[in-house]
DNA sequence: AGTATATTTCAGAATATTTTGAAAATTCAA
DNA sequence: TTGAATTTTCAAAATATTCTGAAATATACT
């Protein structure tokens, strides 16, 4: 297969995947992009690469800058600013999931905490309680484990796997 | 707080959590409210709580049988169909990684493997084949993870906590 | 300050997704 | 069969999201 064809491929699939997860399209090919690219690129270049706006690829560049997993280069002697993404597939696993963790599971925390304590004693009423309290101990210990994973490092997850397997 | 205000609070919550995850805010609703009934649900229950319409619970009723989230209960001499969504929260969060494995991981691996053997040996060409290596070694991992987990019972997930808390 | 270059913003346009509701199809009992 | 009850389908409408492009803003050099 021919590199050009190879990439787009890619780019295409990471894409797709980007979007089941709550991932625009354009940001997630815009990652694809910088993941395998060997240097950092500029907004001018990206348009041209994926043919997408301006207007887009800042927005999108700026929101993957938020998430933590694109960084920009700053050129001494040059206004242009270019940007890249951590090749570093481990570290790239942790920062998502630390920032899922920080917009999704702690939303959802705080809100089962806030149904503590509903009134009622009738069926309705108790097997509500009952589904938050399985919900919470749920959630609670998906906390604990991206915890445990977002400051960990790759040496720690293969341990992991190993004691898994057995 | 009141059963009814907690009620609505959670649903609502459940839908919007769904929508960071790529199911629809309908369907997310519809599971949060068949999972705190005491009781299965039939069609025209689920459109008056949730206030939509019939085609629109219907479509995603089925949907949620299709992940195997909910299942239909038929009764003797009844032709309405009621539905329920299973109460045990580890049954639903191995059944979605289940589905979600199947759904998502599976075509990521298939395109990575075709990106096996690209031509080149240009930088840009190096890099990519470098990047895909790595990626396959991640995705392989996460679904050999996704494979114990979704074959495991909720004693062998609280011994791997054990695990990885020390 | 003036100028050229680059980045950001955002209203409107384009797309994509979700929802509706009524017609068609199905099912079951009489 | 017939027909009433129920489920399914799907085109059109409503809504939500994403994208564009040009104007506004910012930056750095002379």
């Amino acid at each position: 297969m021919q590199y050009q064809e190879a990439k787009s491929k890619f780019i295409q699939a990471w894409g797709t995947l980007g979007s089941s997860w709550g991932i625009n399209r354009a940001m997630a090919q815009i990652h694809a992009l910088l993941l395998i690219s060997d240097k950092p690129l500029s907004t001018d270049e990206i348009m041209v690469d994926l043919q997408i706006s301006r207007g887009n690829a800042n927005m999108n560049i700026r929101a993957l800058i938020d998430w933590g997993i694109v960084n920009k280069e700053l050129r001494a002697g040059e206004r242009k600013e270019f940007f890249f993404a951590d090749k570093d597939i481990w570290e790239l696993a942790r920062q998502v999931s630390r920032e899922r963790q920080k917009r999704e599971l702690a939303p959802i925390l705080k809100v089962l905490g806030e149904l503590d304590s509903i009134e009622g004693e009738d069926a309705s009423a108790m097997e509500f309680k009952q589904v938050v309290k399985e919900l919470k101990k749920f959630t609670g210990n998906v906390n604990g484990v991206l915890q445990k994973f977002s400051n960990s490092d790759e040496h720690w997850f293969y341990a992991v796997l190993m004691k898994l397997a057995k």
